[in-house]
DNA sequence: TTTATGTTTAACTTTTCTGTTAACGCTGCA
DNA sequence: TGCAGCGTTAACAGAAAAGTTAAACATAAA
């Protein structure tokens, strides 16, 4: 029994590992359940077997993936922190997040062009939706206050989030623009954990 | 004569119009000979009589669709005016070119992605590779100047690359996260021809 | 009018991929 | 010992997509 349920578990989760990684790379379309099998090391009649078929397999990933770059969405805008530490520390950890799940952007980005609605009901369903207003109300006190230059918070953040990304997803272009390998373009992203902050900052801040 | 002409350009060209469109709609896996055909009006046999094959019709795309961005990369980089007006020039371009060709960037990324080799023999074959040298000297001759504070020069540029695209990559996000419909959409990415420069001129100049 | 040539169509073939089924086997338990 | 149940497999069925072919069609030139 014992015996049994730690395979259950085992096969079941690296079908769930396998799958993420292979959706990831190839998008739902070029996914091929033969390929995630072969990866997985196991018959393809057991994908149907845990994960009824291609669409729920695939239902249960895009839900887990988006679900990860929620939260660190919302760590963004409730901290309760001065704006410009706010801006150090999400920066970094959103560099860092992304890092570590390479083409998880480039992935929901695709995805969700495909079928915007998945949005909505995943949305609604985990009620995790991703909420700015408290640092759009920040950033409004600091520019009343002075402390930085005017600027529509919705630019603002959509910076943020651009600077972190972007570098990720065209890393293929920057690296043949900028004439780097892998372990040089490793170090440019790395650096930019903390060049971003410091790249936004010096933009708002009043001198 | 003329007329056959005529009709073959009319076909083979309808083909590539709505055939660009599908595959960057739907990426090279999720797109379908039928459906292109259908949106084209024609019958599926034509394709084939025009472009061989799927991956034969998809890679004069391809290359359609890169060439695109790529040349305006190169206007960013060679272009022959003082940096502050450059950035204005350049960000108020790119955005403008990816106003009218929205999906092109989340294609041309997907895409590349799978398959990153695509680029080096593009690149190679067709010498338009981006060469983003002489900005980088401007930049480097700026600071040295003192106009500018001291920057990675590839930082600035990912920068600008960032700031502009990532918006239109985004959208679907962006909209749930501020709230937003289609038409306000529309305005806010509009509102960032000026914006972005602003942004990262603030950013760079010294004051 | 006839013929040659390029275009178009419908029907068919082949391939690829997803989903199902029935049988086998292991393991724990009666 | 045998049986119950889950996990596993191979073989198969079905659907969907790509690709092919042969004949019909249109048009311009002879």
């Amino acid at each position: 029994m014992s015996n049994k349920k730690e395979r259950d578990i085992t096969t079941e989760q690296k079908i769930l590992e396998v799958a993420t990684e292979v959706f990831q790379q190839k998008g739902y379309a070029g996914a091929r359940m033969q390929d995630i099998a072969d990866k997985a090391q196991i018959n393809r009649a057991m994908l149907h077997y845990y994960y009824r078929n291609k669409e729920k397999l695939f239902e249960g990933i895009f839900q887990n993936a988006f679900q990860k770059l929620i939260p660190s969405m919302n760590e963004v805008f409730d901290a309760d922190l001065p704006l410009f530490d706010k801006i150090r520390q999400v920066v970094n950890n959103y560099i860092t997040l992304v890092f570590q799940n390479r083409n998880l952007p480039l992935f929901v980005l695709h995805e969700l062009q495909q079928n915007p609605e998945k949005f909505v009901s995943n949305f609604f369903v985990h009620h995790t939706r991703p909420n700015p207003a408290k640092l759009i109300q920040q950033i409004q006190e600091e520019i009343k206050a002075g402390n930085i230059r005017p600027i529509m918070p919705q630019h603002l953040v959509m910076n943020m989030m651009s600077l972190c990304i972007f570098p990720f997803v065209s890393q293929p272009v920057f690296q043949q623009v900028f004439q780097i390998g892998d372990a040089q373009y490793e170090q440019f992203l790395e650096s930019r954990k903390t060049e971003v902050a410091e790249f936004i900052i010096e933009s708002i801040k009043v001198k």
